[in-house]
DNA sequence: CCTTGAATAAGACACCCGACTTAGCTGGTC
DNA sequence: GACCAGCTAAGTCGGGTGTCTTATTCAAGG
């Protein structure tokens, strides 16, 4: 029998406090492994079976009662790093006042990630776990939904509605979906040259948030050709 | 017996005019096929089998006949399509001059690209494809070899060079980075909307073009800020 | 002490894959 | 006409994978 989504299974009163914790230790394991070997070798030819064995799972099916379809153990890898990125937005947002520039709306956007993964340390993996996931065509949609999610985004959309100049929908949303793309990809790509050991175009993570940054003002604010 | 890479075996003198045709229409049926399925399932997930099926092709080993190794196919894929881009790019250098302004150099980074798949008409898979291709941490490599490899590129980043404003090396490298995420990323998610039918922010190729020249030439001019 | 149920271990089964081998077909060469 | 080389068809084989089934461990409760 598979555990059912979301949290460990405690309910009625059966199960003991000793065994949900046994059992919430290999999920975090399982969710460690996965994240790393996504990250490392992309989702698709990563299969169960290594995943589970790389969190010291002698079980051919550990991922798949832990987590029932491929699809949950993703989300659930979301939701891990999902809070405390939220934790950093709300604590930005509420340093923001009436005399905030664009560049510090724009930053809330960028630096709650970056920051969580100069947290992470070295090496992390979240990054480019984030920019296989945006590339799978059947994990896109969860994606979206996930940052759709959010409560802090919609106030940093909102904040930069009114900051913006008035710009057509479509090219609104262009801009949006440009912005997320080079989140993502940027933030991978530094993580991808920090694991090999290449060259990185910023020293620190904070150095890349405010390069982000830039790019991204320049982004919105860069005049629309008429069709 | 494998052919070896590059052309067809036509070594020798022994090679027949009508055996090499053969032999060139399925490697292009599986060109073609291996696009196709890389686009809409990602690279890994899909077998040479599945591949050589959708080709046509009752041998199971058709894909390693043709083509030795995966990347391999790969970078046929990529060459396949090189060539009018290319083509494209030169003609649109061409008709630049000394009075040429950025937006227009820019332009000859972007629309070779978008130009190509208006011409494919619906529906392609390159822009999928390329953007697979870029997170596939296997093929990374391949995709920047193959894009230095290009003459027309080079001229490209030489004349922006001379219309930018001077920025330090780090950021220069670092919103060329940025520029290719963009470009490559934005028409991936375009082609993808395309398929499914979903919105898109622009109706044709031509004003995706136009978005995306405005979104890089804000972003090569938007001011650093000093770390 | 024995039972109960969750979590894990260990294995069985059918399936798909890549690599390899063999055979058949076709069109040119001698 | 015999021959040959390139291309394709068809099948074999070992290995990995997902799913399912059974056995074992362990803590809590009667």
């Amino acid at each position: 029998m598979t555990i059912e989504s979301g949290d460990t299974a405690q309910d009625g009163s059966a199960a003991s406090a000793a065994v949900t914790e046994r059992s919430a230790e290999t999920r975090e394991a399982i969710l460690t492994a996965a994240e790393r070997l996504f990250a490392e070798r992309g989702m698709s030819p990563v299969s169960n079976r290594q995943i589970g064995a790389a969190a010291g799972q002698a079980n051919n099916s550990a991922v798949g009662y832990h987590f029932g379809s491929r699809t949950e153990l993703v989300v659930a890898i979301l939701r891990r790093h999902a809070a405390p990125i939220e934790r950093r937005r709300a604590a930005m947002l509420a340093g923001l006042d009436t005399t905030s520039q664009l560049h510090d709306w724009i930053r809330c956007l960028v630096q709650p990630l970056t920051d969580h993964l100069a947290d992470l340390g070295h090496p992390s993996w979240y990054a480019r776990f984030l920019a296989q996931a945006d590339i799978e065509p059947a994990l896109r949609r969860v994606m979206v939904d996930n940052a759709a999610a959010s409560p802090t985004m919609g106030q940093v959309v909102d904040g930069l509605c009114q900051l913006l100049p008035a710009l057509p929908e479509h090219v609104h949303a262009e801009r949006g979906a440009m912005s997320r793309q080079l989140i993502v990809h940027t933030c991978a790509e530094r993580e991808r040259a920090l694991h090999e050991g290449g060259p990185t175009a910023h020293p620190t993570w904070q150095a890349t948030a405010t390069g982000l940054v830039d790019a991204i003002v320049g982004l919105w604010l860069t005049p629309v050709t008429p069709a």
